[in-house]
RNA sequence: GGACGGGUACCCAAGUGGCUAAAGGGGGCAGACUGUAAAUCUGCUGCACACAAGCUUCAGAGGUUCAAAUCCUCUCCCGUCCA
């Protein structure tokens, strides 16, 4: 793996660079559409690449538990088994911790979770998860970590960081084991998580700890768990002072366009998050001049496009008013030319903000993205 | 002509003396969604109103009762069956 920055903002912290993996060069910042089982909900791999999608994500918790990993094995790889030939992330399962709380006990020693499909016990350890996700195939391998549910005491959050940390240097080790032994095939990466939730000096520590293990990229985990939005930017403003600054930077989960932007402007370089594709499936588009509820009867004889700005397949051929109507008759296509929509939206957004930091006017975009209600 | 059954809000439909401005669906209107157990979830949906009081409702008209969608009488409609 090999990370340049080619542009930093002069005054900002944002910054535009490359980032080569094996099956691919990713342009950042970049936002990673969410595929967690294996699928990006109601897109094909044809529509992410009309979408300009250049990595996307996949969960290895949910892949683990279906189809599992004997099926993927048998196909080749998950880009084999579902046709993406482009970098994947895998993340490991931590923010199911988080999700699916009632059905877990956290350990020292690992993860005992009963699996939601169908009840039966499970117990992974952060090695199994790293051997998982090598077995997948991941370009970008995440290592199990605690997110921790905001709000939550600093003793609870300490908790949480100081086994997110335990659990770190046991996956890298078992990555670095993986790594010794050579063969040709493409290799994943292997990124830290920075959990501490709002707590700086907590924040501080876990960095400082996951930067002494080494990895190849550091995210920030645990943020936009329900925390005030002005906590969360000095929570990762503070959090990205203490991480390389030659090495990318991941804000996990977020988000909308807006808190992409700022996050931006602190300086991060890769982005997931599932809003295009679960927001499109609900009835609502994101578009230049701020969100809109399609389902909603103002639009039931609009026959402007979606976003008359935008250039998608969506755009192009249909309007609003007919869009209103698939949703309204619960015609699957409705969900899925939004997804496409706000897929290619949030793709294209990240186009801009990197045009932006090449000529030196992200501040400017920022500013008149911000202006706009999202 | 006769015998039953039925007419409840935008639609379907429950309710058979007070706890009913009226269950439940559908439809309509709005809101939420952030490393996806989500094509999901939550509100509102007689009128008026910022809220509260208030006003008008269960085919129509009369009646019984302290009290009626609910009981009685007549009328009008709709279905099914018999002549």
């Amino acid at each position: 793996m090999d990370f340049k920055v080619l542009y930093q903002d002069t005054r900002t912290a944002a910054r535009s660079g490359l980032l080569t993996l094996d099956r691919g060069v990713i342009q950042t910042p970049i936002f990673m559409p969410v595929g967690t089982q294996g699928s990006v909900k109601s897109l094909s791999p044809k529509d992410l690449e009309e979408c300009s999608a250049q990595i996307i994500l996949a969960n290895a918790y949910h892949l683990f538990l279906r189809p599992g990993l004997d099926i993927i094995r048998e196909a080749g790889g998950l880009h084999k088994f579902i046709s993406w030939h482009k970098p994947i992330l895998t993340d490991s399962g931590g923010y199911q911790i988080f999700s699916l709380a009632l059905l877990r006990k956290v350990k020292d020693e690992g993860l005992d979770f009963q699996s939601h499909l169908d009840g039966t016990r499970h117990f992974l350890t952060p090695e199994d998860v790293v051997r998982v996700q090598q077995a997948l195939g991941s370009d970008i391998m995440m290592p199990l970590d605690e997110c921790a549910r905001y709000p939550v005491s600093f003793e609870q959050a300490q908790r949480a960081l100081e086994r997110t940390t335990l659990w770190a240097s046991r996956s890298k080790k078992e990555y670095d084991k993986d790594r010794c032994s050579a063969h040709g095939s493409p290799k994943g990466v292997l990124f830290g998580i920075v959990q501490g939730s709002t707590y700086e000096d907590l924040r501080k520590r876990s960095a400082v700890e996951l930067t002494e293990i080494g990895f190849e990229g550091y995210a920030v985990g645990g943020l936009s768990v329900g925390e005030p939005r002005g906590l969360r930017y000095n929570i990762l403003h503070a959090t990205l002072a203490h991480l390389p600054k030659d090495l990318p930077r991941y804000l996990m989960g977020v988000g909308l366009p807006e808190e992409i932007l700022e996050a931006v402007s602190l300086g991060v370089d890769m982005f997931d998050c599932v809003v295009p594709t679960r927001y499109g499936r609900n009835g609502c588009a994101f578009t230049s001049q701020g969100k809109i509820t399609v389902r909603n009867g103002e639009f039931s004889h609009d026959q402007k496009p979606i976003d008359p700005e935008c250039g998608c397949y969506c755009c192009q051929n249909f309007t609003r008013s007919y869009l209103r109507h698939l949703f309204n008759a619960g015609e699957i296509l409705g969900l899925r030319l939004l997804s496409y929509h706000n897929t290619y939206f949030f793709l294209d957004l990240m186009n801009k903000i990197r045009q932006a930091i090449k000529e030196n006017k992200f501040r400017e975009l920022k500013d008149k993205f911000c202006g706009v209600p999202c």
